[in-house]
RNA sequence: GGGCGGUUAGCUCAGUCGGUAGAGCGCCUGCUUUACACGCAGGAUGUCGGCGGUUCGAGCCCGUCACCGCCCA
């Protein structure tokens, strides 16, 4: 074996033995199909077919990944369904780059011929995703790998919509919606992002009709877009604006005549108190616009420059050149009052990064309130639990206030609209044309050609589908029937809206049954100052490159090791270089085995084992199993590496195998024999226990540790978890073990303080011990003398010498005689300063038990455990106290 | 303005049922110890954000304040 292990090349190759052997394949794809195991489900969140890896992904897969190699191992039917999702906007700017760089649009292209050519780009450079998924180690079940516009997925979409329309809960409307003027398309506004900026808060005078004179002072962060203005509007408390509620403003510019009403929308502290009303381009302005039934007045076309409903002079120019006119006009007309310094919320669009302009369009929405009802319920009810618990609250927020989705997008690329309108706008919604032909002719009474609507639906629309669609729904596929509800989703709290609440409505709805019974919300992955990764900070961490310098397993184990419930992960490379110490760890243990002949002892019992030290690792490795297993089971992901982390390390490499090492120099051959079986038997199941969330390495070194000419039965991926039965922990071989360790632990200490050369032997004498403690001394004295640095250990007989260090190992006494080496002084220091922290010990408990009511109302139990503590921390003192003596006070 | 999360060692964070405060990294000291210097051994470091309450007992429960972060208006 190499001296360190190099990821890179084993990495590629076992990836590819896994998906030679078919080692990810669930039930369904496997050809048999038959199978008796219970399956277990995870559906992957897809990602955008344009994406590529970033550090969030290698967190959110990576549990995913340990979720499903786990219980492949425990015999479940393991069904990782992987796949990507069309990414309607960002995938059509892709290429619509591409065709800039020609000096074209797609508009040259037309419709057509444009899709055509996304789905070259697909086939060509789609999915790269889905490679660095397997860089990752990613075990999904690549058979079955599922794309939004694939046509199993498309004709659940028009399935799904068709269906929804018929039952009313998709319908036609003409709303405000979030208008992206740069895409010209309506866009989500969980699209839309709010960010903080400086502006300005412009004060017009507007002349009060008949009023000589006299006006009324709004204040406005949009100036352009008073040639909308349809109203004023004051608070009806506000006394200051009280007498012109009922009376007109003539609006300047336009000269429009437009009514002052009283409304509790109008913030009397804000600004001047009135607000000007435009209905059509405000989302507060719209509700109040329909309480007092207002004109709406749209004033943009589709690039939000201004339309033919504006003033000659306006007509065409662009919203912020407006807004510079409309300021310089008022001034000329003595109707700018004042500006002031503003800090406003404005919406940019989350894809072009252009100010989202709300516009009144023409839409197909989805009732969500309705859909919504079953989905809060099914949360509610327990049906669908979320880890953390607290993320419900969130998800009930938002869907118990939720407002009509808005699912249609002024693009080309996705699942077109099955809508068709016929000459006089009667709309057919139904799966295909022909039955759109079909149906209208039944309406009309003759054959009637129609438009279908060009508009596509929402990603999200499709994607909401995924948990059921990639099963096979709406064909009632044997998948569906065995893999429907999903066990666990893996994601972001980000997602929550966009996807995990709309997935739970569409699958209440049309599965009439849960999506998935857990929800499982993992932490944000920022920088080591906890600043969030972005491109234009230039903190952003590409997991590929980690990959390359670290290996995958060292990134996994790192994320894993940081992924605690509740808390965002700092990420720097310096951890991520622990870790990778960790995997050098293992990888040398495995050498050391190798090289000590710890060969795999075919049906090894680990209850067979004689020696206490055997023994004792098998209770450890079975208690460290156990905790792991039950960390992974509560999706406490950093508390199953740790776990393991702590048992390989400083459990098995730093004490097991020095403990042994002895053993394998010079005992009889059966320890030898048993020693051997123990540590090959020890290792095999660490890498086991550690496949999950290392698979890499694992499977390379379980490979590596086959015995010569006996190659393993199965690959380590397809090995069953072990499976420990608690009655290994042999709780006398702990104490035994325990001890040895304090003791070797003891004398290091004493020879660190005492400055003892390292290569100095020194004697050991034990005073005042029981049987039991000799016969452990006997029985270890080999492995003590070895890993303490002694000439010898025996039981003092005799008088003591005068010149030694002292330590109290429980009811004995160790005396290192030290005469010549030690500087007494400092040694009387040390055991002065021992002494009195066992007083401060002692005072604290004496206190307690000095307090009647702590003696009276304490459980039994901790009352005496204190006393117990007390009578030890009194019996060292008084040890200690003694050696003090003995050195001559 | 509303809601959520956080505040524990120099840093990053665990801390289960209220009963002895922990880990990793970093730091200091020593070590070519036949698996591993990506290592080994040892060590130092705490007003558990402040105040108040409940309790025999609070890092943990309750109240309150401060500060930091996020989400929604």
């Amino acid at each position: 074996m190499e001296k360190t292990y190099r990821p890179a090349e084993v990495e590629a190759r076992q990836y590819a033995r896994w998906e030679e052997a078919g080692a990810f394949a669930s039930a369904a794809t496997r050809a048999a199909g038959e199978t008796n195991a219970v399956p277990y489900t995870i559906v992957i969140p897809p990602p955008n077919v344009t994406g590529s890896l970033h550090i969030g992904h290698a967190l959110n897969n990576t549990l995913q990944d340990i979720l499903i190699r786990y219980r492949r191992m425990r015999g479940r039917d393991a069904l990782w369904q992987p796949g990507t999702d069309h990414a309607g906007i960002a995938t059509q700017m892709v290429v619509e780059r591409q065709l800039a760089a020609d000096g074209k649009t797609r508009h040259d292209l037309g419709r057509d011929a444009f899709i055509d050519r996304v789905w070259r780009w697909k086939a060509e450079s789609g999915g790269t995703i889905i490679g660095q998924l397997r860089r990752l180690g990613a075990s999904c079940d690549w058979a079955r790998e599922r794309f939004t516009m694939d046509e199993g997925l498309s004709e659940a979409v028009r399935c799904v919509f068709v269906t929804l329309h018929k039952e009313g809960l998709v319908y036609r409307d003409k709303r405000l919606v979030n208008w992206d003027p740069r895409l010209h398309t309506a866009v989500s506004d969980l699209e839309v992002q709010q960010r903080e900026e400086k502006g300005k808060l412009w004060y017009f005078r507007y002349p009060v009709e008949g009023g000589d004179g006299v006006h009324i002072t709004i204040a406005t962060t949009r100036p352009e877009t008073m040639l909308g203005d349809t109203a004023v509007a004051v608070h009806p408390d506000d006394e200051r604006h009280r007498a012109l509620v009922g009376r007109h403003v003539i609006l300047p510019i336009v000269g429009r005549r437009i009514p002052i009403l009283a409304d509790p929308m109008s913030d009397p502290e804000k600004g001047s108190g009135a607000v000007k009303i435009t209905p059509a381009h405000d989302f507060n302005d719209f509700e109040l616009g329909r309480r007092h039934d207002l004109p709406m007045v749209d004033i943009f076309d589709v690039n939000a420059a201004l339309n033919d409903n504006v003033p000659a002079g306006y007509r065409g120019l662009d919203r912020f050149v407006a807004r510079e006119k409309i300021v310089a006009e008022m001034e000329a007309l003595g109707l700018l009052e004042r500006i002031d310094d503003h800090v406003l919320m404005l919406p940019y669009g989350d894809r072009s990064g252009v100010v989202i302009e709300p516009r009144l369009t023409d839409q197909w929405f989805v009732d969500a309130a309705t859909l919504a009802r079953p989905a809060i319920e099914a949360v509610e009810a327990g049906r669908i639990r979320f880890v953390p618990r607290h993320w419900e609250s969130t998800y009930f927020d938002w869907m118990r206030n939720i407002q009509p989705w808005c699912v249609s997008r002024q693009i080309w690329w996705g699942h077109q609209i099955p809508a068709w309108y016929g000459p006089d706008g009667t709309i057919f919604v139904e799966m295909t044309e022909a039955e759109a032909l079909c149906a209208a002719a039944k309406h009309y009474g003759r054959d009637t050609d129609l438009v279908r609507d060009a508009d596509v639906l929402d990603t999200w629309f499709s994607s909401a589908l995924w948990p059921f669609s990639t099963l096979g729904w709406p064909e009632q596929s044997p998948a569906l029937a065995r893999y429907y509800p999903t066990d666990v989703l893996v994601t972001g709290f980000d997602i929550i809206f966009f996807w995990v609440a709309r997935m739970i409505m569409m699958g209440m709805h049309f599965m009439h049954d849960v999506p998935f019974r857990i929800v499982y919300i993992h932490a944000l992955v920022r920088d080591a100052q906890g600043q969030k990764m972005s491109k234009s900070k230039g903190n952003v961490l590409d997991p590929l490159v980690l990959i390359d310098e670290y290996g995958a397993d060292a990134l996994r184990f790192t994320l894993t090791a940081f992924a605690a419930q509740g808390r965002d992960i700092k990420l720097s490379t310096g951890r991520i270089e622990g870790y990778r110490n960790f995997v050098t760890k293992i990888w040398n243990a495995s050498r050391y085995a190798e090289m000590n002949g710890c060969a795999a002892v075919p049906d090894f019992d680990p209850a067979s084992g004689r020696l206490t030290v055997d023994r004792w690792i098998v209770g450890a490795l079975a208690d460290a199993v156990r905790r792991t297993e039950e960390a992974i089971e509560d999706y406490r992901f950093n508390e199953a590496a740790q776990a393991a982390y702590t048992f390989v390390w400083h459990t098995f490499c730093d004490w097991y195998l020095e403990f042994t090492k002895p053993i394998l120099a010079e005992g009889d051959a059966a320890a030898k024999a048993e020693v051997r079986a123990t540590t090959a038997w020890v290792l095999d199941t660490i890498l086991k226990l550690l496949h999950p969330m290392m698979p890499f390495v694992t499977e390379e070194l379980w490979d590596n540790r086959a015995p010569a000419g006996r190659p393993r039965k199965a690959m380590l991926v397809s090995e069953s978890w072990p499976v420990l039965d608690p009655s290994l922990v042999d709780p006398l071989a702990k104490i035994e073990m325990d001890w040895v360790v304090r003791l070797i632990s003891g004398v290091r200490t004493m020879r660190a303080e005492m400055n003892v050369p390292p290569a100095a032997k020194i004697e050991l004498l034990v005073d005042g011990a029981l049987s039991e403690t000799l016969r452990r001394l006997e029985t270890h004295r080999e492995l003590i003398v070895r890993l303490a640095r002694l000439s010898s250990a025996a039981a003092l007989a005799g008088p003591a010498p005068a010149e030694a260090a002292r330590l109290v190992l429980d009811e004995a006494t160790v005396i290192l005689p030290l005469g010549g080496v030690i500087d007494i002084a400092q040694e009387r220091a040390r055991l002065r300063k021992e002494i009195g922290r066992l007083e401060r010990e002692i005072d604290g408990i004496d206190k307690k038990l000095g307090n009647a009511n702590f003696v009276a109302r304490a459980p039994e139990e901790v009352v005496e455990e204190n006393r117990e503590r007390r009578a030890e921390f009194e019996t060292t003192r008084a040890r200690l106290s003694e050696a003090l003596v003995q050195l001559g006070v």
